[in-house]
DNA sequence: GCCGACCGAGAAATCGGTTTCAGGACTGTC
DNA sequence: GACAGTCCTGAAACCGATTTCTCGGTCGGC
């Protein structure tokens, strides 16, 4: 039973780490024991489980997740991808998720992608090295991800989030982009606009970008309109000065802006205000997401508000009964028009 | 050189993960090679090396970084404990962590402790439970807390962030809150104010926010003005109507607010307009943090400015010297304040 | 032509847990 | 009092990698 030569774990200068075998040495038993009685496998004697648990608490001793995890093949990790950590809209999300997993006794290994399709690639590789239990992804398009293929292949439990997969195999938790979109639309051509533009998000890399697109061009085409231009704005600098210049230098400019996200469209904003334009007297202005800020803005954004927070939450949800064996579906979850102070009627 | 019997570590039905014995048998070698080849420790044959590398590359195999941290003692990892995902100011440092680490080849494991004392401890417990080479912590109080005293005497390495410890001995990334307090109160007191209040946080729950109220105090006494209350807000509820009642129902109310947080200042300045108090007309609102909806609202928010994403790379940075076994210091970055709309002479 | 040095590569130990298997002690029944 | 069954516990295998130790072969020097 003799305890095995100091090694340090640390690069610091503190005493070894403990193992089993320090418990099991001092409580007088052997390691399978102590093992037993952390993980209530097998039975034992109360004397003896009392005397391992005094060991444990004595030394302070914490089982290491990582010879665990080698022998059960499980982490209790789950790895989480996504595309930002500046933008609200994943941050709060990424806190549902981390409270869910934490209530759940998984930790959360985290990676951001910034939209680009190799980070993107090469940081699921990663997690996957580190053996994640599960994985909760945003990618840039779940319909055609070779990463979410070779997950597939190797039956890599994962879910989904604000992707919208036309698959049905692929589980994902969202809103239904389209009709959010519309709906924010309809608004607008409630209000008496007849000409809209959009500022899209880079559609490239977010397949939701693209859904919100068609669900503007199919409002608008509903109502008897000409869509009008759909300007792609880059996610990460949000620079649209070009594009705005470009929809209102031209005739008969547009009289409302639908933004494919809420930090497009504050930014946008603000570009309109360093051209002298007021909102909403000379433009209205929609957003999509429903970000906290929005609200707090003087005249607060009109905007398609996601339950965020939930969504993290759902995802974890989802996921846990994947890691259980079970089937799991989609969720889409409800989204509501929220109306500010940046539209009026025309 | 048997292929060991089939065997799945994911719940999915897929094939069985690979091994670096599945790589030797493919490449007709001995484990020992092919984990020399991987890690470019001790020679190879440039024949011996291709076929391990063709083996490597035709099963697609990639390490298990479990198996690795068992024998190496290392994860590649490190630990983030963060109070809050919702405020903006952690989520950008987390940012700056992330891609730092992801630069230096470290992955990062998340937690959250809500200004919960207990949720801190158990959190870092967990951290250190999956071996993380080293951790960035914000934590309520870095002078009193019992879990860095744990993690001293272990010598695990950890860098504070936001945290201004007393202690020479415990490294952290901040800025001088003493000082930024003061330099904010300063400007309000140089456009005229004397009856100054402050929204302070929860000062039992962060360290940062006691020095924030001293410098106020300071300030104030510095210019021979009696400090007014310092009212504490919850920091995730944020609920300050109560506190903001007490302060302009009493005679001589405040003409400016100087609060803890941003987000303490913009609640607080929803608040002031619910009640028909003008800011900055009926008073003046600065705010200490710099997020970027501050500067977004309509009559952008006077605040203190931390450079927030560089204090994520700083801390990282810290981290990685420290793991290399030297010494680091505490880095104390540039604040600024930044003049906005909500303030004005009086 | 012989011997020592060197180099490439394999066998085996090891990291910290979990789990199987088997044995020993104890109980209860006849 | 003997035997079967039950219950508790320990020894040892195992998970996937790294690393030490060793051995066999090759090369160079004399």
């Amino acid at each position: 039973m003799a305890i095995s030569r100091p090694k340090n774990h640390s690069v610091g200068v503190g005493p070894r780490a403990l193992t089993i075998r320090d418990v099991a040495a001092l409580a007088g038993v052997s390691i399978a024991t102590v093992s037993r009685v952390m993980n209530q496998s097998g039975a034992a004697t109360p004397a003896t489980a009392q005397k391992v648990r005094e060991a444990i608490s004595e030394l302070g001793f914490r089982p290491s997740q990582i010879g665990r995890s080698l022998k059960t093949a499980r982490s209790r990790t789950i790895g989480v991808l996504t595309p930002s950590l500046s933008n609200p809209v994943f941050a709060e999300s990424l806190a549902g998720i981390e409270a869910a997993a934490q209530r759940a006794g998984y930790s959360v290994l985290l990676s951001t992608s910034h939209y680009d399709l190799k980070r993107e690639t090469a940081a699921i590789e990663t997690l996957r090295a580190h053996w994640v239990d599960g994985l909760i992804l945003t990618v840039a398009s779940a319909d055609q991800s070779s990463s979410l293929d070779l997950l597939d292949a190797a039956g890599t439990p994962y879910v989904l989030i604000y992707n919208q997969p036309t698959r049905t195999d692929r589980s994902s938790v969202t809103v239904d982009n389209v009709a959010a979109a519309r709906d924010a639309v309809n608004s607008l051509i409630a209000q008496g606009h007849s000409r809209i533009a959009m500022l899209s998000g880079v559609r490239a890399s977010s397949d939701r970008t693209v859904l919100r697109h068609q669900g503007f061009v199919a409002a608008m085409q509903a109502a008897g309109l000409e869509p009008g231009a759909a300007l792609e704005v880059d996610f990460e600098t949000l620079e649209a000065s070009q594009a705005i210049a470009a929809l209102f230098d031209a005739t008969n400019p547009p009289t409302a802006l639908f933004c494919g996200t809420d930090l497009i469209a504050i930014s946008a904003m603000k570009t309109l205000s360093e051209r002298g334009l007021s909102v909403p007297l000379d433009v209205s202005v929609v957003g999509f997401d429903g970000i906290a800020v929005g609200a707090m803005l003087q005249a607060s954004l009109t905007t398609v508000v996601m339950p965020v927070h939930a969504m993290g939450v759902q995802a974890v949800e989802t996921l846990l009964i994947k890691l259980s064996g079970a089937a799991a579906g989609t969720s889409m979850l409800p989204h509501e028009l929220r109306k500010g102070g940046t539209t009026r009627a025309i």
